[in-house]
DNA sequence: TTTTAAAAGATAGTATTGCTATCTCATTAA
DNA sequence: TTAATGAGATAGCAATACTATCTTTTAAAA
């Protein structure tokens, strides 16, 4: 038996849904492998269709600019996290044990998921820890955020929200922890991997250190008296 | 009595020293009310020639570039940060109360310092929550590490850190708990402003709700059995 | 006071970037 | 069979991100 995995996109993230077609999809599988080398600044439409043995404008025809795509790919992995996180969650009873699972899927490298040809999910993650926040740190996020670009960003939190309020219904900052444990999680990875003085775990750039920080700061808050 | 507020600022950041000529005070001083204007991205050097009535020529000659510009006022606001964290907390004895000092000092907007005319902090304050990140989320991370360019900010979670040991000499993660500190600190502000969903002080967009979420987030850990 | 060096102004030029437009051709679905 | 869709090819253009050079002004050292 084969499965697929398609994940539903926002209709506004694309001119033209590029799941849909061969060069869609090239697109956003060489469009991440050359975010990943060359960092998002240098990424260009130009570069990229060369990549793939198109032209400029034959991409144009997918996004409107290269900060689209970011926006679509990070989509696409809050996306597919979100997916994870429920998968992982659904048939456990403590809410802790949840809770663990989520900072653990959050903090450390994934594989990639043979099911989504079209994307490569570990090198996504690393895009991901050092270009996901410029998605949103713009002028237009208001705007951006009007057309629901950053949904599946807002729905995960939701979902650890959630967990978090039934470890303690009585914790008076659900939502500010769930987005703290997401952008901690990238945040401590990037210090861990390019300025180790920033952090604890600059010597053996293990990311189940980066796990065991996170548990401590999110388990002290959550379960204080 | 007329006091001058002057930080020594890394070589490396500048070709020519802006502090030293007018020109160079008029590129900090409108830079920063520029790229508060238009967001990093749109600005360009030939805006602000323009807006100073010089040359895009005349900008090149003090910074490399755009990115070295936008190092030179994080550096500079790192720096200005630390002074201000020595000089509020360097009569407090009690630790616990340093630490709050430092939160308060991160989290808050700040008033405009008088004492440094070509630097305009309220403003500056909103540019490292919005785009301060930018300065070291690049490819060349390591060598613009190499040169020392954020040092500044390194420095100032050392000084976190120690603050941090003095609460509690047993804690186990001083340094991430700093840079976390000073991460979600500006984070938590731009959600609060920008993506209010993702915290909870979307409602009064009141800062010192960050303040109240920080320390409890900081002191359960670090006070914890 | 002279000289000399640094700072700034003025102008020009170039490769690349970030698009838009249009025309053609192959494939597919009605 | 026709019409719509996807994609290749080419052209063009304004803005961006620089570099180079030459001149004039300003300020500091001899």
């Amino acid at each position: 038996m084969e499965l697929q995995l398609q994940i539903k996109m926002n209709e506004k993230l694309f001119v033209r849904n590029p799941e849909q077609t061969e060069l869609g999809k090239k697109i956003i599988l060489q469009g991440i492998q050359l975010i990943h080398k060359n960092g998002f600044e240098s990424f260009t439409f130009k570069k990229l269709a060369e990549d793939i043995g198109t032209t400029e404008a034959g991409i144009y025809r997918y996004f409107d600019n290269k900060h689209r795509l970011l926006i679509y790919i990070t989509a696409w992995y809050w996306s597919w996290l979100e997916y994870r996180v429920v998968i992982n969650t659904v048939n456990l009873k403590d809410p802790a044990v949840k809770l663990k699972k989520v900072i653990q899927l959050l903090a450390t490298t994934v594989e990639d998921d043979i099911r989504t040809s079209y994307v490569n999910e570990s090198i996504l993650h690393q895009i991901i820890i050092s270009e996901g926040t410029k998605a949103y740190l713009t002028k237009h996020v208001s705007e951006d955020n009007k057309d629901q670009l950053f949904k599946p960003y807002k729905e995960l939190c939701t979902k650890i929200s959630a967990i978090i309020l039934e470890c303690n219904p009585k914790y008076k900052y659900p939502k500010s922890l769930s987005s703290t444990i997401v952008e901690v999680a990238h945040f401590q990875n990037f210090f861990m991997n390019n300025l180790p003085s920033l952090t604890d775990f600059g010597k053996t750039k293990d990311e189940s250190k980066i796990v065991a920080f996170l548990e401590d700061l999110v388990f002290s808050s959550i379960r204080k008296l």
